[in-house]
RNA sequence: UCCCCGAUAGCUCAGUCGGUAGAGCAACUGACUGUUAAUCAGUGGGUCGCAGGUUCAAGUCCUGCUCGGGGAGCCA
C-alpha cells in the first residue's frame, strides 16, 4: 500500500521544492472534469486543506467511477501550482481507486448543519469541521501533558471501577456481572455480596479521592481519564461519559491551586495559538459567530482573573442592575443565570469565586475560620460556565470527621481516605478541569456532543 | 426530569383562510472552461416523524407517542 513511502498532504503543501514520482492516499472531496482538463482535490485527513491533482481526462477514463468520497492512490509530479489558490499541486501520472463511493454517500458537497452531522457522527470525522476539531484535540490533550511534565507532576492513573458511593459529584452507572433476569436478593436487597467485587461498584464520577493518596506520596500528580455521570442532563454542556484532568498538589492551599489553575489555563490558549493556528483561524472563521475567538484566548492570556469571594459574589449580585428569575440571598446556590451575569456582564473574562458555604459544597472541602464557609473555587467563563471546580481539601482528622457526621455519612468504607489525615497529613489541593468544556471555550463550538467523537447522552450510546 | 420550539425531497427550508407539494443546495445527464464550494442548460427525486381523532376534504386543526433543538436543574 506504500504506507510509508506515500507523502501526507500536509507535508506535500508544505514542501519548498517540486518532488517527481510522489504517492498520495486519501479521499476525494471534490472533481472538476471537462474536455482537456480535470481536477480532483484530495484529502487525507493531515491537514485542513486539500491537494490539487492535475490530468488530462482522456488518459484517465477511471475518472468516471471517482466521486466525492471515494479513496484513492495517485503517483504523479509535484510542481507550483498554475492556479492561484494554492502554492502545490500534483500532475498525475497513475490513478488509481481504492475505495468507490457510491454516490448516496451522505456527506455531499455542501455545508452540513451540526445536528444533522451528529446523527452521523461516524462519518463526521471526515468533515472539514470534525477534522480539524479532532487535530485540535489531539494537540491540546498532549498540551496537558506537557503543563504538567514541564512542572515535574506525575501522570497518575486512578481506577475506572470504584467502590466508594461516598464521592458525592453525581448520579453514578453501576456495573455488575450479575444475570439482570436472575439478581440474587436477600432479605429484599439485592445480594451484592455474589456480584464479581462482592460488593457494589460502579463507573467513577471523579479520580480525585485516589489522586489525593497519591499526592501525599509522590507530591505533584494528576489525571486525565474518562468520568462518567448517569445524571439526566440534557444540555448543550453535559455528557454521560467526559475527559476530565484532575490534578492534585501536597503542600499547596488554595491560593496557589488558584495559581496553578491559571496558569494551566493560560497555558493551553497559548498553546492553541502558537501551535494550531489553523484550527484557530478555522475556528473563528467559521465556528464563532461573532469570529472573535483568536481575540479571545489572546485576552485570557494577557489579562488577570478575576477573584471574587462568594459572600462578594452575592453583593455584586444584589447590586445589579437587572432582575433574575431565581432571588438572591447568601446560601444559594449561583444559577446560570448568576454565573453567566458575574463571568459575562460584571467582569467580562474569567472568574474565580472561592470560599462557598460549606453547605452547598462536598464533605472533603477545608473548613474556613468562620465556620461557614469552606475552601472551594469554581472558575467560570463566559458562554461556557463553569469549566474547573476545586478546593483546598480538610486534612484536619477531627475536623473532616466531624463535617462527615453533621452529614450523616458513615466514614467505614472511607477509612482509607481518612488514614491519609492519620499519618503525616500534610494541607493539600486540587482542581477538575472537563477537557471537553475547555474545547469548548476555545473552540467556540456551542454545544458539548460536538467536541467529542462519540456522545454519550440520556438515551443514546450508538456508534 | 421540567418549560418552550420544531419534525415536509439526500441537506436547509417555504407551504396563506383546511382543497391532493415547492425553492435553493446536493445528485444525475449534457455543454463549456487552468478549474478551485467552477459555470450554464436539463432530468429524476416525497407514506409531509408515528398512531389515532375532527371534517365532504388534513402537510395545515385536536390528542397521544417518538425523535431533534433551545433554556432550566444537576455539574466538569
Amino acid at each position: 500500500m506504500h504506507y510509508f513511502e506515500r507523502l501526507k498532504v500536509k507535508d506535500a503543501l508544505m514542501s519548498t521544492v517540486g518532488q517527481e514520482d510522489v504517492i498520495i492516499l486519501g479521499w476525494v472531496r471534490t472533481k472538476r472534469v471537462s474536455k482537456n482538463i480535470a481536477f480532483i482535490e484530495v484529502n487525507d485527513g493531515s491537514t485542513l486543506s486539500n491537494l490539487q491533482l492535475v490530468m488530462e481526462p482522456d488518459n484517465f477514463p477511471v475518472l468516471d467511477e471517482i466521486n466525492t468520497g471515494t479513496s484513492i492512490k495517485v503517483v504523479g509530479d509535484l510542481v507550483s501550482s498554475q492556479g492561484g489558490k494554492q502554492a502545490w499541486e500534483v500532475v498525475v501520472k497513475k490513478l488509481e481507486v481504492v475505495g468507490d463511493c457510491p454516490t448516496d454517500y451522505p456527506l455531499q458537497k455542501k455545508r452540513h448543519s451540526m445536528e444533522f452531522l451528529r446523527e452521523i457522527a461516524h462519518l463526521r470525522p471526515r468533515t472539514n469541521t470534525y477534522g480539524v476539531l479532532n487535530r485540535f484535540r489531539s494537540k491540546l490533550a498532549y498540551a496537558v501533558h506537557q503543563f504538567y511534565q514541564e512542572r515535574g507532576f506525575y501522570y497518575i492513573h486512578t481506577p475506572i471501577i470504584t467502590a466508594s458511593d461516598c464521592e458525592g459529584a453525581g448520579e453514578m452507572f453501576r456495573i455488575t456481572t450479575f444475570d439482570l433476569d436472575k439478581v440474587p436478593m436477600i432479605d429484599g436487597h439485592v445480594d451484592f455480596s455474589q456480584d464479581f467485587f462482592g460488593q457494589e461498584t460502579s463507573l467513577t464520577v471523579s479520580g480525585q479521592l485516589e489522586a489525593e493518596l497519591l499526592a501525599t506520596a509522590i507530591g505533584d500528580v494528576y489525571t486525565f481519564s474518562p468520568t462518567f455521570r448517569a445524571e439526566n442532563s440534557n444540555t448543550s454542556r453535559h455528557v454521560a461519559e467526559f475527559w476530565m484532568i484532575e490534578p492534585e498538589m501536597a503542600f499547596c492551599d488554595l491560593e496557589e491551586n488558584m495559581k496553578v489553575i491559571e496558569a494551566f489555563l493560560k497555558y493551553l490558549c497559548q498553546y492553541a495559538l502558537d501551535n494550531c493556528q489553523e484550527e484557530m483561524e478555522f475556528f473563528n472563521k467559521w465556528v464563532d459567530q461573532s469570529h472573535t475567538r483568536i481575540q479571545t484566548m489572546e485576552n485570557i492570556v494577557k489579562s488577570e482573573f478575576g477573584i471574587v469571594s462568594y459572600t462578594e459574589a452575592i453583593k455584586i449580585l444584589e447590586k445589579a442592575d437587572r432582575k433574575f428569575d431565581f432571588s438572591v440571598e447568601w446560601g444559594i446556590d449561583l444559577q446560570s443565570e448568576h454565573e453567566r451575569y458575574l463571568t459575562e456582564d460584571h467582569f467580562k473574562r474569567p472568574m474565580m469565586v472561592i470560599d462557598y458555604p460549606k453547605d452547598i459544597k462536598a464533605f472533603y472541602m477545608r473548613m474556613n475560620e468562620d465556620g461557614k464557609t469552606v475552601r472551594a473555587v469554581d472558575v467560570l467563563v463566559p458562554q461556557v460556565g463553569e469549566i474547573v471546580g476545586g478546593s483546598q481539601r480538610e486534612e484536619r482528622l477531627d475536623v473532616l470527621i466531624e463535617r462527615m457526621k453533621e452529614l450523616n455519612m458513615t466514614t467505614e468504607e472511607i477509612e482509607w481516605y481518612l488514614d491519609i489525615r492519620r499519618w503525616g497529613s500534610v494541607p493539600h489541593s486540587g482542581f477538575g478541569m472537563g477537557f471537553e468544556r475547555m474545547l469548548m471555550y476555545m473552540s467556540g463550538i456551542s454545544n458539548i456532543r460536538d467536541v467529542i467523537p462519540f456522545p454519550r447522552t440520556p438515551g443514546n450510546a450508538k456508534f
